[in-house]
DNA sequence: AATGAATGAGTATTCATTCAT
DNA sequence: TATGAATGAATACTCATTCAT
């Protein structure tokens, strides 16, 4: 009988007090993980999570009301991970002596090595469609707090010379991910890939040292935002 | 899934010769994209395609063989016109007058227009996950396609800065189709549209016109590729 | 996947307007009848009703969108026989002559004819827990109609003793199903069935033809109707 | 279902001698009656029921064998308690003094206590569909011994003047069982009980103290029993 | 060519019951 | 004795696909 689900119900069930239900936990997971990169979402069945992770299918409605709490979980420390990695590198953005270019390569190097630790399971959990509102929330509000410290390391260095540090901060962080997902992860070649790295490290560098009012982007503006104050022109 | 499916069976049955059956093929082919946009691909059933398009599900499968076969023909449409937009532009590089800073707001003019115009539809199309590899290979080579247009329209620029053309040429397609996807599309917050755009503008610029040998890239590339031999710096 | 169900949904999916499909809903009907009355509701199993039917299951939930529509289906058509049948008996008391008695047995046998066709089912779809409160309110407004009917014709009678008609008629259609449900049905003896159906009629003659105010009723009536009207008594 | 039942497996698994034990067994019977009284036979699961009585689901089964066995142990119950009250009642029918109605009126009453005290647990126990076919006949020999009774009592009043006092016993209780259930119980307005009860305590009455030969009953026998013998007419 | 009734393998989920600790 | 983690058969329901008409 196919009971009604209790909306928005997508918490574990029990909190697994012994040794050998927090084995079976993890063992479910990593086997949800693993299935629904090699699947897909809506192909990776709950059975065959089972199955992978050596349990029942009624231990993995033990601990996982529904399917979708198996994603929100796997969703979640995903989240939790990469920004814990982003934050550590960010903080360094500000605290960290050295250039702004060395500290951009190892953003950078970050945004790869959590892109690459599972491509695949990236790429489902966060492209595929049926993204749970609250994950959804929480991954933007992650990305914020991400952003925010790039923001605030930004400010601090003296290279940087964009105007809008916020505004610079986002672009900053949605190019390197967008960049290490395409020209990284989807690209099958694994032949040159550093020196991608370094043209991403190149074109980031390019925008942060270079004036709001370049020369390159002096004209063209008089139909939006007006005109540009005299006194910011260098 | 009743039956097993014979892989590889994705094109359309019969060549519509008649204006009748193409009348329905376009309709079917309307219906789908609608449906697929409406509900995502999973959740978006052939019958409920037959029935926007308003023909019966045997019709439906008179002229696609099966789901996948419509997924493949609104894919291959959109790459197709994708192509052919960005082509337009990318051609005005080389060929149209004016400043390379006016050409690159074309193309991210363009490109911003191609996601806007079904982004639901754009990012079920793209984003879910079981593409079939001929769509992926099909999509590849006309990014390829357009990626050399713009290689070769940079090349012929005086303000083109950037050493290897054709990794420019990527870097620029895939910035901007992923920061407009990223900043412009998926943040619902309409405010500060154009100064986004702007941005990604003054992104794409300062990488053009800053020479890959710029200060800020002079350092610290002793590990991977042991030196830059000299006669290389300009 | 399984879907959430939309609430209240218990109408039949299409209104099968070719031969064939009438046939296929028929059957499904008809099994489910069988089944149900056979194992109960709730071990009733859809699958089943499909295969007794000698339909796929798919077909069962193309005329059908849950179990519980199947119930319901029944449910009315039980309820609406019932009415008809009862109606017909009810209105003889009026208009039939002949004297009250002659009536009273024909109801009765009219309920156990309703109930004889097929007791087990009977049992189960009006005993069994849930029914969907709408056929719960369907048959209470069956019965109120029926009700309303053996009160009107009650009233039209010389033999007619009772002071309350309204609660007169309730009494006996409630004691007529009652008994012939406990008496005749749930008693797997089939003996004596015909003396048992004579003492339900006694019982309910002796009743409507006992004055309220009868010697055996005269006690006791202080605390809640205050008083019998004089003019009243006989 | 994990397993397959073994019919008949209804008896309690031990003995509880210790006081620990009765007061678990108490605690678990306790807790099926309320969960089946809320939720219903089918939706009362087990571990709601060890839930609720405050026990492990192993401990649950260390004392019933199966869900059914809960099922059983209240039901019994339910028909001990049942028939001590009712035998109560019906003995005074015999020994205590007071005219016949009065007495009806007890047993009336009775049989309101007796479904009021959980009329949703009634109904769930005695209603619903799989009644395991030895408490169906405990409760027959159950109510047999009531109507022994009630005959017994009957046949000791002047007031009687039916025929077939084993018949008329039965009657007597169906109809009081069955009308307490339908009138009092099922009937949600609680306005005008005492009205109620007393005409069922009328219908009673009226039934009891005619004759069986009472003119209303004396004609159309002709088809059936094709004549009543004339010495039987009194 | 078109229809739409029919199919049935596959999916998420439940819950009575067992058994190692 | 008691526990509760684990089991897995069973169930309602979906939807891509076929094929007789």
């Amino acid at each position: 009988m196919a009971k009604q689900r209790r909306a928005g119900e997508f918490r574990s069930r029990k909190s697994p007090v012994q040794a050998r239900s927090r084995a079976t936990v993890d063992a479910i997971l990593e086997a949800a993980a693993q299935v629904f990169a090699e699947y897909g979402y809506a192909a990776g069945t709950t059975n065959r999570i089972a199955e992978r992770a050596g349990v029942s299918i009624g231990s993995l409605y033990e601990y996982y009301p529904n399917k979708d709490a198996l994603l929100v979980a796997i969703l979640e420390a995903h989240v939790r991970e990469g920004e814990a990695t982003l934050k550590k590198t960010a903080g360094d953005l500000r605290t960290a002596g050295g250039n702004l270019r060395s500290t951009v390569e190892r953003l950078v190097a970050a945004m790869v090595e959590l892109h690459t630790r599972d491509p695949r399971l990236h790429r489902v959990l966060f492209e595929e469609t049926p993204m749970p509102s609250r994950v959804r929330r929480m991954r933007a509000e992650s990305e914020d707090r991400v952003t925010a410290m790039v923001e605030s390391g930004l400010k601090s260095r003296l290279e940087f010379a964009r105007r809008d540090s916020a505004l610079a901060a986002r672009i900053v962080v949605q190019t390197v991910e967008a960049l290490v997902h395409n020209l990284i992860l989807h690209d099958t070649r694994a032949v040159g890939v550093q020196s991608r790295v370094d043209e991403i490290v190149a074109l980031v560098m390019a925008y942060l040292t270079t004036s709001s009012d370049h020369p390159s982007a002096r004209r063209n503006r008089s139909n939006e935002r007006p005109s540009i104050p005299p006194g910011r022109t260098r």
